[in-house]
Formats: structure tokens, C-alpha cells, sequence
DNA sequence: AGCGCATATCTTAATATTGAGATTTTCCCT
DNA sequence: AGGGAAAATCTCAATATTAAGATATGCGCT
């Protein structure tokens, strides 16, 4: 049926990896609601708990946004008293995002139960099938990051 | 150094996915903001194009937005042309999304480049690695769909 | 027929995100 | 030292998206 037996499965292997990621990515972003924030705060915050201060400039480079974004983010969390400036003292360009007391103690209630949403989320893959799912997706990412210029 | 060995992957899993998929997302917006429409009228445009008219709830399964926004990009894209609303003749409620004569021609012209620019990004794996990671991807797609209730 | 419930679309206000560019500070070059 | 390019954050207007609910229609039951 198919002439050119060999055609090119990227197209195809797109829209798989955007449908999974949307679905799993669903079951995420539901269970994030249900704590106040949205996915791009707890993005955030998860990241300053786990990777420590930051730069609001590398938080961007982490998490796709815009600098404005970035602003008005921090600012929501630090309204929330989860998250709080502290300027730089070599540069005085830089902020650092630095996760407050109150925003540890934030996650250490939240994530274990998100930890569960996730693995609901991709419990249709067996141990080995993720392990295989981790491997080919690192090398897509960064292959995508470093060709992305 | 790990006592328990086969610790759990899935938290893993989740962020090189959604890794993955944010930076070979970004190529295609980037790719689709050349165009002059934004990722989520393309998407809806694509949709309408391979696979004939819907009615605007079934977009929204497809491409996971609430009704209000679809409402918006249906507007938007009638606006420009591209689409036309047409009501159903047996249920009144409902509202089919028709591609244009002219978002056709449009789809014709933009669609080769776009495949071009899917295929750069995501070529940091061979052809082999593309058809596993479908068959994984699509197997974690339908299974978070399926549990997501 | 008529009532109640479900479904499809639309409306509106609130919120999130982008894009462009302003401001401040640093770095590099001479 | 001083000037210009680059970098980090912020501002602001425009746009996109959600959430909640309004409206209109269909479906099933009695």
C-alpha cells in the first residue's frame, strides 16, 4: 500500500509526543489547582525548592517564559510570601528567587501527593518502558534545545 | 549508593517529556509565527484541514481548550478567512468549523515548510529511535487520556 | 405535551502570557 | 577614564486563556 515504504515519522512521532504531553501534563496541572496555584507557579516554586536560588533571568531559560512573565510570576509568589527577592551583591542587574520558609513548607505538604498524580499520570508504561521512554526523550530534548540556536 | 534500586522513574519521566516537548514545540511555533497566526489557530486550522469539518466541542477534545477560547480562535480564524462556521441541519446546538477555499490554499503553501521545520527538530533521533518512541509515546498518550476520567 | 436533565455554544470578567521597549548595570575596548 | 554594546529586570499595552455561568436546543421519561 505504501510505495515509499520508509516515509519520514517525524510528523507522527510530533503529534504523539504532544498528545502525551498534554494528557499527562493534564493530570499535573489538575492536581496543582487543587493547592492555588497554577502550574506556572508551582513550576517555579518546585524548581527554587529543589535547584535553589535563582536568577529570575535562568529561571526563564528553565522554564520557557518571557521576561515579563517572569516579573509578574515572582511577583504572585512573593505576594503569597512562598518566594522572595534578594538582589545580587557582585551584579547589581540580578535578583535572585529564593524560596522562603513558609514556600518549603508549601511543597513538603504538596509534592509527595503530586509525586502520586504523576504516577498515575504514566502508570501505562511498565518500569523498563519508561526507562526506554527516558532514554529516547533526553536525546530528543536536548538534541531540540541545541538545534533550536 | 541506592539501597532501593528500582526506585520509581516516573517523576523522571514526566520532566524529560515535558522537555522534550517544550523545546520541539518551540521550533514549530517559531516556525508557525512566520505565518501569522499563533500555535493555537494553526492547530485548529490543521485539524480542520486533515481531518474534515467539526463541530466546535469535538475541537476541543482534540486540541485541550475550554469553549470559551474556542469560540475566540473559531472568531479569529473566520475573521481572517480561513474557516467557516456552518450549522448542523439535525441538532441546532451545533456548529460545525468548515476550512476555507482560502485556508486550504493557505495550508497548502505554509504546511510543506512547517513538516520541514517538525523535521529539524526533532532529527537528534535516527529513524529506529523515532519508531520506538512513538510506540511508547502513543501507548503513555492513550493511557493518561483513558485515566484522566 | 411537558418537565427535568444533559449538551453545545456563547458571553463576560478575571487572569496569564507575550512582545516591544525602557531602565539600569556591567563588560570590553581603546 | 569614557563610550558603546550586551545583559538583567521591569513596565505597559495587546493578546490569549480560563472559569463561571447564560442561552438555546435536544433527549428521555411520565
Amino acid at each position: 500500500m505504501n510505495a515509499e515504504n520508509n516515509r519520514d515519522e517525524s510528523l507522527h512521532l510530533f503529534i504523539v509526543l504532544s498528545r502525551a504531553c498534554e494528557w499527562v501534563t493534564a493530570h499535573a496541572h489538575r492536581d496543582i489547582r487543587r493547592y492555588g496555584l497554577n502550574p506556572t507557579e508551582y513550576a517555579v516554586l518546585e524548581l527554587l525548592y529543589h535547584k535553589g536560588s535563582q536568577p529570575l533571568q535562568q529561571i526563564g531559560g528553565k522554564i520557557l517564559m518571557t521576561s515579563g512573565n517572569i516579573t509578574y510570576v515572582v511577583d504572585k509568589l512573593e505576594q503569597k510570601g512562598l518566594v522572595a527577592r534578594k538582589p545580587c551583591p557582585e551584579d547589581r542587574r540580578v535578583s535572585f528567587a529564593q524560596i522562603t520558609e513558609k514556600g518549603k513548607a508549601f511543597l513538603d505538604e504538596a509534592f509527595p501527593q503530586h509525586r502520586k498524580a504523576i504516577e498515575a499520570a504514566v502508570a501505562g508504561l511498565s518500569a523498563e518502558e519508561k526507562r526506554q521512554a527516558i532514554g529516547l526523550l533526553k536525546k530528543l530534548g536536548i538534541a531540540a534545545q541545541e538545534s533550536f540556536k
